[in-house]
Order: C-alpha cells, then structure tokens, then sequence
RNA sequence: GCCGGGGUUCCCGAGCGGUCAAAGGGGGUGGACUCAAGAUCCUCUGCGUAAAGCUUCGCAGGUUCGAAUCCUGCCCCCGGCACCA
C-alpha cells in the first residue's frame, strides 16, 4: 500500500505526508524568498533573534508557528511578505563551555547553529533564509561597530570610570537592565559594585521620546507599563542649598517642591563627591568613611534591601535654605542613592515617610507645612508622616500659605526660578546604557587607547577589527591574552598602542538586526536607507515577554538614535508586538507545600511532608524535567500536527498546556483531515439546491478566517479551516448534497486555508486535486461577495437548525405526556401578526424611540383595533419586548426578508421528521384555518411551536 | 504602597449592554455504526417545564425597558515597579 494512501492509517503510525520532500520543493521554488522589486505591499514579520543553544524547545516551535501562520496567510493574501530568521549567536554560554570543555566559541557557536537549522528547516516554516543574519559574523559585526563609531563621534557613546555592576561568576559586568533582584539575569549569581573605566550608551537622552513612542505602538499593556516603570519619568524641581563657610552648592532634586518650607536637614549619598569634602579633616570624617566602605561595596540589591535600616551620619556642616534663609543640618544617609537624581535629598519629615523614621531616629525636627484638610489647625502635632497632597501653611513667607498641590508646587518652583536657585526639571530613572563586556564573544569594541592621543577610533576603513583566534580561555578577559590584536598603531600618530578589549553586549547586536534582515545580502552597506525604509517597520513581532524591558527598550533606542543619524527615518521598530504564552506541562505537585516538583518524583510521596503528589501544569524546564521534545514529536506525528496541536490547544498569548492526548487528537484531526480530498472528489451527485447554501458557507468561513487571523486569534483561524468546515461539509452531505463540480471548488479553496497551519498538508491535497504548483506559492483567489441566493439558503438552513434544535429539546418531555414514542409532529409558525408587530417594533426602536413608548404606537396599529387589543398589547410587553432586542443584524435582516417560514419549513419537513425520527412532519401557519393544534401562542417569528403527536 | 492584567457554568476558555443558561475544547452521558475495539457521526451535560418559570458569570450596591458586559465600593489572584527623593 502505498504511503498517500490515506483513511486507513492507524493512530500511532507515522504521518503518511512526506513533508520532507515538500519542503525540499518549497526551497527549489524559492517562493519564499521576498524582494524588494516586489510591487505588492509588504508585510514584515518577524520572530525574535534567537540564541543558537543546539535544540529547538516548544517556546521555539510555539513562537515559529505562530508567526509562520501569520506569514504564510498574508502571503496568501498578497502580500510581498519578508520573513526572515537567524541567529543572536554572540554571548557567553559558547565562550563558558570553550573554557570549560575545550574548543573555541567559534565551532561551537557554528555546530550549535547548524543543529538547530536543521531542526527549525525540519518543521517547514516558510523563512526567506538568504537573509541570513549572524551576530558572530564580521559581515554583520563590522556595521555594529560602524554605528558605535557614529555614536562615539556624537556623544551617544562616551567612556566613564563609574562604578558598575560586576559578576563574578560571569567575570563581566552588567547593564543595569540586566540585574534582576540582586542577581545576574543570565546565570543568577551575586552582583557587586565595582569602579571601572567603562563605554556605555546614552539612553536616557531618548528617554522622553521612548515614553511618548509607546503611544503609537500596538504593545500589549503590560510591557507599555514595564517600559514606562523602566524609564521612571518623574517630574519636579532641582533645589540649590548652599553650604555655609564655602562655595559648594548641594543640588537636591525633589518631585514635591510644595513642601520645601518643611525642610529639617539635608541628605547626600555616601559616595556623593561633596560628602567626604565637607567631612574633610573634621571629626566627623570617620563616620563617614565607616558608612561610605560599609555601604559601597554593597550590591544595589542588597543596600536597597537594607535601606529600612537608617544609618547616617552628620557631616558637622550647614546649608542655607533658598527661600527662607534657615540654618539645615547636611546629613550623609545611606538610603540616598547616589546614581538616582542629583545623589542629595531635602529631607522633609513631616510630609515624607522616609525622612520620617530618619528624622526620628536621629531626633531632627519635624516641621509640619500641609494640612490635609482645608480648616484643619495648622498647629496640630504630626503623628506620622502625611504624604498626600494637602494645603501649604506656616510658611514663614507670605503669599503660600492655602495653595493646594500643583497650585502650592508651582508657586515654590516660581519663587525660585526668580531666585536663580532651583528650577522645574525632569528626573529619569534610566541610566545610561553599559555596554562594556570584559568577555571574548562578542563584538569589538572599535578603539585604540594612545598613550599620547588617549582614545582613538578605529578609522571606517579598518572594519572591521575581527577577533582573533590566538586567545586562551582560562580567568579574565581572553582577548587581553592576543599579542596580535592587542599590540597596534595609533591611526593618527603611529605609535604603538593598545586594542581596547573589552566587548559589546550582545544586546547591541540585537538591537538592529531586524534592520539588517531587509538589506542583509549587501556588503556595501549596513542597509540602503531606501530600502529599509520600505520594509520597515515590523508588522508584526513575536516573542517572549521577558524582553519587554531589555531587547525591546535597547533596539528602539537604537532605531531611534541610527534615524537621528540620517541612516534611515522610522521612528518606531515594531508596530504589533504579541507576546506567546509559556509553554506548560504537567509536574508533580504537593498542595500542602505549595510545591512543584520534578518528574522525578512521580509516583512517590512529597520528599518535604510525605504526603501523596498530584500533578499541576508548570513552565516546561529541565529543572523540571517536564519538557517535550519536539524532535520526538515531529518524528511521531510529523510537524504539521505538532503545529495544529500547537495553534490549536490555546491561543498565542495565553499560556498552553501540553496533553499527550490532545495532540494524538490533534493527529487523527489530521488523518481525518487527510481523506478529506479523495472524499470530496468522489462526489457523483449533480447540482442541487444545497449547493448554494455551501457555497454560500464557504464564502462565510473565509470571511470569518481572515477576521480571526486579522486579530491574530489564530486559534479560531485553525478552528475554522480544520474543524468548522468539516462540520459544515457533514451537514451539506446530510442534507443530500453531492456535487462533484463543487466539491472541486470547496476543495480548491479549503487547500488556502489549511496552508496557513498545516502547509505539508495542504501541499498533498493542492497535488491530488491535480493542480498546478505549490499552493504555498500561491495566491488565493477570492471568491465573490455572498450572493442574495446565498444569503437566503443559509438563512433557511439557521432557521432548519434551529428548529430542529428546540424540537430536539423538547422531545423527551412531550413523549412523557404522550406515553410512548412520538410519531408525528406539527411545526406551527408564528401568526403573521407577530411578525409585522416585530418588524414594526424594530423599526420604531432603530429609529431611536424609546422602547417604553411602543405601547402608545402600537395601539394605532391596524392589528389592535379589533376585540384582541388587549391580548396583543399584552403579548408585546410580556413576550415581544424581550425578544425585539435578542434578534442579531442577521435575524433582523430575515425578519424583514421576503422568507416565508411557512414554505421553507414546508420544503424541508421531510428531512425534519427524518432527523426526528417520525412518521411525519407538517407545517402550519398559526392561527390560520388549518391550524387545529391550538398552540400558536408560544410560537414566535423565526422560531415556530412544535406540536408532538 | 503604586502601575498593569485578571476572577465566567465540573475543568480549560470565549464573550465585554439585548442573538446569553452563555461559543469552542476537555471530561462525563446516552445513541448510531461494529463480532469487538479504535475511528467517525448524532444527543444530552444548572434546576425545571410541551417550550413557562427560577437560579447562575468574585462580593455588595447603582444606571437601564434590559447587565456576565456600563458605573461605584469591597475581596481575592497574577505580573511589574518600589524608602526613587
């Protein structure tokens, strides 16, 4: 038998699509390869920049699914679509594993990349691989230190000797986007301060426009809040306090000027430049220097942690208030922090929580000058701090006292910008940009260190300064154990130099690869500005969300500072963002502990408690032990299941749980799935009238697909394309259709929408239905707009289905009062009058009258004026009302048709009484001389009484 | 504490003023087919009843002819930020 042969394979065997061979026809046709010459309009998909680790997980076939489907559906619809893909393939674990096993990150990067490509290209998704990006490749990484030079030459990029984030076990520092909770982000070891001359970016300069960005971009709310909590826009005023006996001036920033007269004494960081100046020589120098070694060495983590620990000492010194004149003690306070504002606060205890306990620790003054209410006694003692906004008084000048919140700030902003002592200002809470990595793998830094020129760029033409392979992987930074890259010439002077070697973060490397991707074959240039502008920005972007802060932050402050250097003018990377959801399985999981545990425990007791384990859904991890391999996976099923089951089981953003049996059920979707051509073409009826109504339902679920892929609600996408239209062609059948013409037609069209999830699949069927080509390649043609023929059959066919429905329903019941099987039944359609009531309610409604006032517009009607006035009036409030509004557009539209229930009823009643089981079936008007059953009462329009018998 | 997202019928999950006792799936039920199993198809799956009515969408109120959906207050869960001046 032969493998196409389909309907007959069993459950667990193989897939009988060969859906290797077809993807080797995908790439011999090179459909997937997208061109700028192309006139149609674009469409940029993207998938995040993945780091080459050696397997493809399920977070990497999710997210490749998810944006395949959107790719190839657009593509489909006619799109010039650039979907490319490569690789993040800078960064630590290669050079780790070259330290500790042996090998250069070079080989190991390569034979990573070239495992995973052959997974990725195993489950067929339809990138255009000549755009190739590699980070670790000089054609790529000498345009990365082409923009460092332009930003060097701008300022965008500058060298500090600042203290800095340092992991030890990485031997690198850190940006500080890149410490989470004390910890590095990558291996979650302990992070220090440590002081160092370092090259960092600066970000804070796009702060503003990074915020008001968000508002243009379709992000998810969750990461706008992330970015906006990363940025930390906070407004307020910078404060001059002048230092008593000197020219030194303490600059404080604070967002609550309105309480400046509450001012008891003033705060610097420990490492703030001025601290140990003040304390010099004096007695109170010691204090100092115990708090500053104490606190300096610190983590950031672990200061902030013990911040609510007041420690502090005084400096012996006073400062002068700017607007009253007052002697304030100056204070050094570990809770002050030195990197955020000016590194100096003006303490006001009475209307700050912190400066509270500070104040009361060390037993300063606390001066009360708000008043939460506005008659409140302006002497009451403070018990606490009181925060909130509240109205000035004791102010020693005149003029404040009443102001309230932004009134009382701006009057103390105004008093001092008149002054030449303070003004209003901005504070950001991100900082500049470390980009510095003391590490071999990644890319040059472009800078030679001159003994007499200092700091020289590398020129333009030098690039680019390729890593060498003469390094030692053993401690330290590998690239200093390079005779030949370290020792150079100063481009400008000639003497010997030195190579700088520290390395760029990969995050660098990511933050413009999307714009490498539509130029990515030109060795000319970075990219043509006219071509990127073409294909940018990204249409639509899929990830994780635990880059919201970092890699989504980095590459639009990039996008932005390369468009500020003429290079390109998109304002935005990414217009849609989706964030996929995780990927879950099932784990051992204890509920008195509250614990999950790895497989590993299976079947035996809670190792804390003793006590029996069940299972719960947890993130697939290897700690876990609960992941899948989707290499075993695509060898049992094939990837079109595991796509199906993938798009199917939950939709992109939610998180999804992975059920060995539903993608079993997923699989024998796809058998089913696969006879489905053979089935149709072996149609030997002739045209009938259900015809129409399947086509007319096929036009319908097109529509409905590309809704659902317009809102990336891909599950319903694939609902539609491999359940709905199987139902929807059972139900043609049933109802004795048969036509082989049209079975070609749904065939032919069905083959598109399938193609979005399960190309392999819809490749096989595009070949039995012997046409031309690959469907993947092709265009889908769109069918017609649903005719008036159409429209009626599939209204009649709703109002069959719903009949049916409540006959169904009420079945059982009647047959207990009739003791015994039914045999017969009479549909008694609603009395005419019904209708017109309704058409006339939904006319009187739509119009915009009150549908409390029909009553009155009824009783001019025709139908009240006789002896039933009271009985119809009464039926509107009590069953017309409700029902006037639960009619949809559709219902409205068939009450209002020319559809006679009657004879629609009338021409399927054989069918009914077939489905129902009975003799026979007859249909009446209500109320009319046939009908004898008494029962038009409860019947309405559109939904008739049935009367068993 | 602040910001964002949520709490829906046995479970997962859609809905976001009337088509809502509430899609779809899972699980369960009964039936058709079959020697049987699998697969497939159909029925039912809040109580109730010849179609009524009643109760239900975190809790309590409110707006409306009508609320799962809108408003107010409260409780709980998840994510982020946080002695940030």
């Amino acid at each position: 038998m032969s493998r196409k042969a389909f309907g007959v394979i069993m459950a667990d065997e193989y897939t009988p699509v060969d859906e290797v061979a077809w993807q080797q026809k995908w790439d011999e046709a090179n459909i997937f390869d997208c061109n700028m010459a192309d006139e149609r309009p674009k469409f940029y998909c993207l998938e995040m920049y993945p780091y080459p680790s050696g397997k493809m997980h399920m977070g990497h076939v999710r997210n490749y699914s998810i944006g395949d489907a959107v790719a190839r559906n657009k593509r489909m619809m006619g799109f010039n679509v650039l979907y490319p893909i490569g690789f993040d393939s800078f960064g630590m674990p290669a050079e780790n594993a070259a330290r500790d096993e042996g090998g250069h990150p070079y080989e190991i990067t390569e034979r990573n990349m070239a495992s995973i490509t052959q997974q990725i290209k195993r489950m067929g998704f339809s990138y255009d691989w000549r755009r190739q990006v590699k980070s670790h490749d000089p054609r790529y990484y000498k345009w990365t230190q082409y923009f460092f030079s332009q930003f060097y030459q701008k300022g965008l990029a500058y060298r500090e000797f600042a203290p800095v984030n340092w992991c030890g076990q990485c031997v690198t520092v850190l940006a500080n986007e890149q410490v989470k909770a004390g910890r590095c982000w990558r291996c979650n070891g302990p992070v220090t301060q440590k002081e160092m001359n370092q090259w960092f970016f600066d970000t804070p300069q796009y702060a503003q426009e990074l915020v008001d960005g968000l508002e243009t971009v379709a992000y998810p709310e969750n990461v706008k809040s992330l970015q906006k909590d990363w940025l930390g826009r906070s407004e307020g005023a910078e404060i001059s306090f002048k230092v008593n006996d000197s020219e030194l001036v303490i600059e404080v920033f604070t967002t609550r000027p309105d309480t400046l007269f509450g001012v008891t004494f003033v705060t610097l960081a420990p490492e703030h430049p001025m601290a140990e100046q003040l304390v010099q020589g004096t007695k109170y120098e010691s204090g100092w220097k115990a708090l500053y070694d104490e606190v300096s060495v610190m983590s950031e983590f672990d200061r902030i942690k013990n911040m609510n620990k007041k420690k502090g000492v005084p400096s012996g010194r006073f400062a002068t208030h700017p607007l009253t004149g007052e002697q304030i003690p100056i204070w050094i306070g570990n809770f002050v922090i030195a990197s955020y504002g000016t590194g100096a606060v003006m303490a006001v205890p009475g209307h700050d929580e912190r400066d509270f306990d500070f104040a009361q620790t060390f037993d300063i003054p606390v001066k009360r000058v708000l008043s939460m209410t506005e008659d409140a006694d302006p002497l009451a003692p403070l018990e606490a701090a009181e925060t909130d906004f509240g109205w000035m008084v004791n102010s020693p000048i005149e003029g404040f006292d009443g102001l309230y919140g932004e009134e009382a700030m701006k009057a103390i902003t105004d008093a001092l910008e008149s002054k030449g002592i303070g003004k209003q200002t901005l504070n950001w809470k991100i900082r500049p940009w470390l980009i510095s990595r003391q590490r071999y793998w990644g890319t040059p830094i472009p800078i030679i260190h001159c003994e007499d020129c200092g700091v020289v760029l590398v020129p333009e033409s030098d690039l680019p300064v390729e890593l060498p392979t003469d390094v030692v992987f053993a401690t330290g930074n590998p690239l200093e154990t390079s005779e030949s890259f370290v020792n150079v010439d100063c481009p400008t002077c000639g003497k010997a130099a030195r190579r700088e070697t520290d390395t760029m973060d990969t995050f660098v490397d990511s933050s413009w690869y999307f714009m490498r991707y539509t130029d990515s074959m030109n060795d000319d240039i970075f990219f043509e500005p006219e071509t990127v502008n073409h294909f940018m920005n990204v249409d639509f972007y899929c990830g994780g969300i635990e880059h919201a802060q970092m890699h989504l932050i980095y590459a639009r402050f990039f996008t932005k500072a390369l468009r500020d250097l003429g290079l390109h003018s998109i304002d935005e990377p990414f217009n849609k963002l989706l964030c996929q959801g995780m990927v879950n399985a099932p784990a051992p999981w204890c509920e008195s502990c509250q614990l999950t545990f790895s497989v590993g425990h299976a079947d035996s007791p809670c190792p804390h408690c003793d006590g029996p384990l069940t299972n719960r859904s947890a993130k697939m991890s290897k700690s876990l032990g609960n992941t899948v391999s989707p290499g075993l996976m695509i060898e049992k099923y094939g990837a079109d299941t595991v796509r199906l089951f993938i798009l199917f089981s939950a939709n992109p953003t939610a998180g999804m749980d992975w059920s060995d049996t539903a993608i079993a059920s997923n699989h024998r979707v796809m058998i089913q799935m696969a006879s489905m051509p053979s089935r149709l073409l072996a149609w030997n009826g002739s045209a009938s009238s259900m015809d129409t109504w399947m086509l007319g339902r096929l036009k319908q679920r097109c529509e409905e697909f590309q809704i659902a892929m317009e809102h990336f609600d891909l599950r319903r996408a694939v609902e539609i394309s491999h359940y709905d239209l199987i139902k929807d062609i059972n139900w043609y059948v049933r109802r004795g259709g048969e036509n082989a013409q049209l079975g070609l037609q749904i065939i032919k069209t069905w083959t598109h929408l399938v193609s979005v999830s399960t190309p392999h699949l819809a490749e096989e069927w595009w070949q039995t239905i012997g046409m031309e080509g690959l469907v993947c390649g092709t265009e889908m043609e769109i069918l017609a707009p649903i005719s008036a023929d159409e429209q009626s059959a599939l209204d009649c066919e709703t109002l069959l289905r719903s009949v049916l429905d409540s006959a169904r329903r009420i079945k059982d019941v009647a047959e207990r009062h009739l003791d015994g099987p039914a045999q017969s039944a009479i549909v008694v359609v609603s009395p005419t009058w019904k209708r017109t009531m309704a058409v006339e309610a939904l006319d009187f409604i739509e119009q915009g009258g009150s549908p409390k006032k029909f009553v009155a517009h009824l009783s001019q009607m025709e139908m009240t004026q006789g002896e039933r006035k009271g009985e119809i009036i009464g039926y509107w409030g009590k069953k017309m009302l409700p029902q006037v509004f639960k009619w949809d557009d559709a219902s409205r539209v068939l009450l209002r048709s020319e559809l006679d229930e009657v004879e629609a009823l009338s021409q399927r009643a054989h069918f009914i009484a077939e489905e129902l089981g009975l003799q026979s079936v007859q249909v009446v008007l209500g109320e009319s001389p046939e009908d004898e059953t008494g029962r038009a009462g409860g019947s309405l329009p559109l939904a008739p009484a049935i009367v068993y018998a």
